[in-house]
DNA sequence: TTATAATAGATTGTATAAAATAGGCAATTG
DNA sequence: CAATTGCCTATTTTATACAATCTATTATAA
């Protein structure tokens, strides 16, 4: 195993992301250069950095000459990127199935029971949330489709946000287990078809649950 | 008419993605922070900023004290990128007819002149890109998805290497003319089938014709 | 009182300088 | 002579310092 070295900015970038999603920093909340230097203990420029990096993900906002925040969470967004995902994902997985390995199907499998046994635990929505992108990046494997790959996880960094909030405030993505494992279950048997309407589904499905709450939040 | 202020950093993003859509930067060929910033007249921060946003656009390619280079350009990237497009575009462009204003089809049509009359200039290629990503926005007006029509434009900035290098190589997008104009007929009788399966033929047809042009290259 | 201008403080943007790192070359060792 | 180690240089990364910009508050005039 070879350590891998990190520079400050990607640490500072790991720590804020994780900060963002986790909802410790909360949107529209200003974030200031010169606070988050001194709590982290490095300069600003790093921290520069960092927040361009999240800019680029869609974590953050930046206004020039006015500062950085993170993005406001709404119902409209959730619209967008997860009809964004469905469509993206479905295409990514019909591709990937045709040359997926049996090894692949294996690892998913595993990741999934800990994905069950994850979601009664402490710490839920963060380890959830991070099996939960392996799962489907397993499915995806196959496709060898590095760019497409990489836009998927930026879309799902900006997911996470809205996954998480509907874990810690509703008490968990109710119908995504059994999604995953019929899911998984297409995926074996090398339906495609079925395989990619069960995963568009299972989106559109935490797009309906996460709106629903989302409104019902902004209601009150 | 408001004087939009812009930073630094911002101008030098500008001046170096022109510079590698152009090709005056050639892929593969490492950026050095001090040599820009001297050739550009800032100092190293702005232009270590630039490169930052630019690899979040796909241009750039950062290596941790190694530094920045431009990304090569390859075929196995082409076919990704115009999938994507395709199917992003496609949807984009069905959800934007449901809603779409004369006034914004007209804007288009007046845009398809200015394409054609641009294509026999002398700096074709440059004004050609802009131009087709006017009229391509201004078909996708309609759709009010912020957040979709912007990933759309990072990835038109990526086939935009492709374009321009083909138009420039290969003296045009053949087919391109004539292909708009029935895009834009089906749009402007509001045939949403017909108008998003020409949109998708146009540019898998362009993606056919670079690769083709590319491997060509690879070859020699 | 209300609107406008001036000012102070805070914050960001940029420049310069110092520290850290990678890659190559020479010296040393077996 | 080959291989390894240590040093040197080029370059990037980070820190510090300064300049430009914004925001809020106060002062001034209509």
């Amino acid at each position: 195993m070879t350590i891998e070295y990190k520079t400050r900015t990607q640490l500072v970038v790991e720590i804020l992301r994780e900060k963002i999603l986790s909802g410790e920093i909360v949107a529209g909340q200003p974030l200031r250069q010169a606070a988050l230097a001194k709590e982290l203990n490095v300069s600003r420029i790093p921290v520069r950095e960092a927040l361009l990096q999240l800019e680029a993900e869609g974590l953050v906002a930046f206004e020039p000459h006015k500062g950085a925040s993170a993005t406001e969470l709404c119902a409209a967004q959730v619209d967008e990127l997860f009809d964004l995902r469905a469509m993206i994902e479905g295409d990514l997985l019909a591709a990937s199935l045709i040359h997926i390995t049996d090894d692949a199907l294996e690892q998913a499998a595993n990741i999934l029971l800990n994905l069950d046994s994850a979601l009664g635990k402490e710490n839920a929505a963060n380890t959830w949330s991070e099996l939960n992108s392996d799962f489907h990046n397993c499915l995806y494997s196959g496709a060898n489709r590095p760019q497409t790959a990489s836009l998927v996880n930026v879309l799902n960094k900006n997911a996470d946000r809205y996954i998480r909030m509907h874990l810690l405030w509703a008490g968990g993505i109710s119908k995504a287990g059994p999604e995953h494992a019929e899911l998984l279950a297409f995926c074996q048997a090398r339906d495609i078809e079925n395989a990619v309407a069960k995963l568009k589904q299972h989106i559109l499905n935490s797009r309906d649950e996460i709106k629903a709450f989302l409104s019902q939040r902004e209601a009150s």
